[in-house]
DNA sequence: GCAATAGTGTCTCTTAGACAGTATGAG
DNA sequence: CTCATACTGTCTAAGAGACACTATTGC
């Protein structure tokens, strides 16, 4: 009925582990990387297809060991430069973040491995070079997933960051990290509406965002051109400063969620 | 300029890595909690006096290295178990979630340790016993923390299950945990007010509640007494069904941490 | 009786969202 | 011209919060 009534029962070799982690058998952390963005109106997340075993051909997340003396963050800022091929410059507009942690035993057929995973939000980067350890790397739409294999647990993990990055444009200005430096509103509500899903009220949005204090800002400049089937010049804005969004733009709520 | 110019170049060294993490120093990785309670109308928190070098006579957060097959909640809920000397049916009604890893080199003196912090919402539980590996353990009140040294990054993994805590009990039910199986709207709202740090108005929160589809469920019975210093007999209610509160309970937005 | 608490009624202000309507510019 | 889009105005319904009020109980 309980699985934890023995644990008290301290033995020597507990005692021990307690302060020896070598007394246990080798733990191996790797950073991994749900690295989305917007392309075609369409969400698009890099994956790696896998070179060697376990899963190789399968497609996996971006990832690797956490070197000696890197951070977390700085180790999957690492990851994303090297399957990316990206610079300091480009890379410094991604917006990072840790997601959570994934721990089962038996999740890599090799050995006990922890991975640390991480979401970034990236605007429309160029295709990726494969690395060393990969046949192919690419921004695949997260539509065209379910047809494909996924390694480890890493639908579960990719499944995470997108309910995530949902709810963090709720709350944050971090749809913005989707865009270039300047965007329109109507270029905005591209991303919620390519990250949510589903279409939202252009008039409303429209109102609602500029009247979020310190969502964004504008520039004083408008497009050199209105849209491609017509319309007036949109005005151009920046990212505010504000780092979370009061009162927030919530999604309807879906009934399924809540129960 | 640019830290992440250089690393693609990979050499043999860099690519033995990639395969065998036994080519790197030791990661050892541990599951630390932070264990929320509701004491005497204070937020209250578990903590151990570590015996041990180092960071002995230091306060610290249960925690304890994970064990070779089990899952990270699993060790998170073994440390709690072991930490507060509780069997199952009362850790039953824990509630436990990850909250976030820290991986900073140097967080530990001794090696290269990833931490995976938990956060626990405890009704009022016995005081715990010391392990083997603490001096003394004790709910203490987070506002006597400032004072006592704490060791390792773990003030920081409180700020951050602080936080965390704050921000669930806005759109999650999980308010409840911190009492019994039955309890009032005055209890519900005692806890709020505790970890929110401040007062809210009786009535409104009162008829909020009772409006949020699925947080609470009457039980048809009423406390036996009045309040200790008289009023009415107050209904009794369970937590409902709902997983998520909607519309939710927003606290009051405090300039400071929106920009 | 007095004080504290449970629970309800009511009013105001803010916000979400539906809808309409005007202006602009590409084709 | 046609039509899509940018942006604004207006109305309604819902919710947050302030305040008032009644009922019930311990002391």
């Amino acid at each position: 009925m309980n699985a934890f009534e023995g644990v008290r029962t301290v033995n020597e070799q507990e005692f021990l582990a307690d302060y020896d982690p070598r007394a246990y058998p080798a733990v191996a952390v790797t950073v991994d990387v749900v690295a989305l963005t917007v392309r075609d109106g369409a969400l698009h997340l890099l994956l790696i297809r896998r070179a060697e075993p376990p899963y190789a051909g399968h497609w996996a997340l971006p990832g690797g060991f956490v070197h000696p003396d890197e951070d977390l963050l700085a180790g999957a800022r690492r990851e994303l430069a090297e399957e990316t091929g990206l610079g300091g410059e480009r890379l410094g507009r991604v917006h990072l973040e840790q997601l959570a942690s994934y721990g089962d035993p038996g999740r890599d057929p090799r050995m006990r491995i922890v991975s640390v995973a991480h979401l970034a939000f990236a605007p429309d980067l160029p295709d990726p070079a494969a690395g060393s350890d990969a046949d192919e790397a690419a921004w695949l739409p997260v539509t065209a997933l379910t047809s494909r294999p996924l390694a480890f647990d890493h639908a579960r993990i990719i499944d995470d960051g997108l309910e995530r990055a949902r709810s963090k444009l709720e709350y944050t200005p971090l749809a913005t990290r989707f865009l270039d430096p300047e965007f329109t509103i109507g270029e905005l509500r591209a991303v919620y509406e390519t990250v949510w899903g589903h279409e939202l009220h252009a008039g409303n949005f429209h109102r609602k965002v500029l009247s979020v204090p310190g969502f964004v800002e504008g520039t004083g400049t408008s497009t050199e051109r209105g849209g491609a089937r017509g319309g007036p010049r949109a005005r151009l804005y920046r990212a505010g400063d504000a780092r979370l969004l009061h009162p927030a733009l919530l999604r309807p709520a879906r009934e399924e969620t809540i129960r």
